[in-house]
DNA sequence: AAATTAAGTCAATATAGCTGACATAAATTC
DNA sequence: GAATTTATGTCAGCTATATTGACTTAATTT
């Protein structure tokens, strides 16, 4: 005997019909994600820029002034993920630091010009996407999507996302009836 | 002189609303998927698997019998990316290759009884959420998330999406004026 | 018989994340 | 004022996921 690995038998049947999972949404997003983050890939390849870059470097404009802490704190990543990530964009000139006034300790992280425009640069291909599926779907209501998106993310994460300049005004369905 | 890096002065205004950016959109995407992502990666660690494992477990109880050249053409990774993850799922009995019945090069894959069962356990906590943000945002027509998301996807790739099982049902709206 | 195709493998490389340990300076607390 | 905590930065090493390029084997097609 070689190792009892359980049964090797094929299961030749497709996932069945069930309630309890919805495989055409699971897949729908693995989808339109992957092709949703295609457009700033290929524009950051050619900076030596990847997909952490990005995150960084969108968070740095739509909060400039943000702590270190702050930012790895919207992030979810750790303060040495991050180093080698904002050491390039600060070498390359698209992030600038300037001592906190308050608490000397802190370093305020700004977009330069150079990293405004990369920043818009990336965005623009993906807000044009976006633009597209909303008007080829019909959406009428676009309000519909953000709030199912918004109730996708974990509920102690959504403040965070309403803090975001021009995002307060998306309530988290304070039940209209 | 340092270096002509451009200019560092701090830009301390946050981007202003414009008609050409949906920053809105572009967040709710990265949390959204950030979160929805987070549920299979907890179970996966406990495996000593990744993302890696569950994109292939998926697909191939989506789709038992598809060989390595249709995962590869659905993953959209290169073939020494898919050697290492697959041979783990085979080692750890999740998934079988069974030579293919017209041309006996291809490997057809399965998912075995585990392989199944895994695969189950990380769609339900996905589906779970989905179900959950689906209610919690009041959504009265699913289709509209759907065919959003479908929207998003680049055109060549929605035929795949189309013919998963249980999918041919969302049409790309053929415009129903 | 020759060319092509499907799959597998080897080696090297890149990116993005991680943990743990430690250093520095500034602020806060005792 | 001394001790502690906090914010940031940095070093070293590790892991997971992907890449490119080169090559092999076996089977099919031309």
């Amino acid at each position: 005997m070689t190792k009892p690995i359980a049964d090797r038998k094929p299961i030749r049947e497709t996932l069945a019909r069930d309630d309890r999972f919805d495989f055409t949404l699971i897949e729908l997003l693995f989808f339109a994600y992957r092709d949703f983050t295609s457009d700033p890939d290929d524009i950051l390849s050619g900076y030596g820029f990847g997909r952490a870059h990005h995150r960084v470097l969108h968070f740095v404009n739509r909060m400039p002034g943000l702590t270190v802490a702050e930012l790895l704190d919207v992030l979810k990543i750790t303060k040495q993920s991050l180093a080698r990530v904002l050491k390039q964009l600060i070498d390359t000139g698209h992030v600038t630091q300037l001592q906190g006034p308050r608490d000397r300790r802190q370093r305020e992280l700004y977009p330069t010009e150079r990293g405004r425009a990369l920043a818009l640069a990336l965005a623009a291909p993906q807000s044009r996407r976006i633009r597209a599926a909303l008007e080829e779907a019909g959406i009428s209501d676009r309000s519909a999507i953000e709030r199912f998106l918004k109730a996708m993310v974990n509920p102690e994460l959504r403040a965070q996302i309403d803090n975001l300049p021009g995002n307060d005004n998306v309530p988290d369905r304070e039940d209209p009836d």
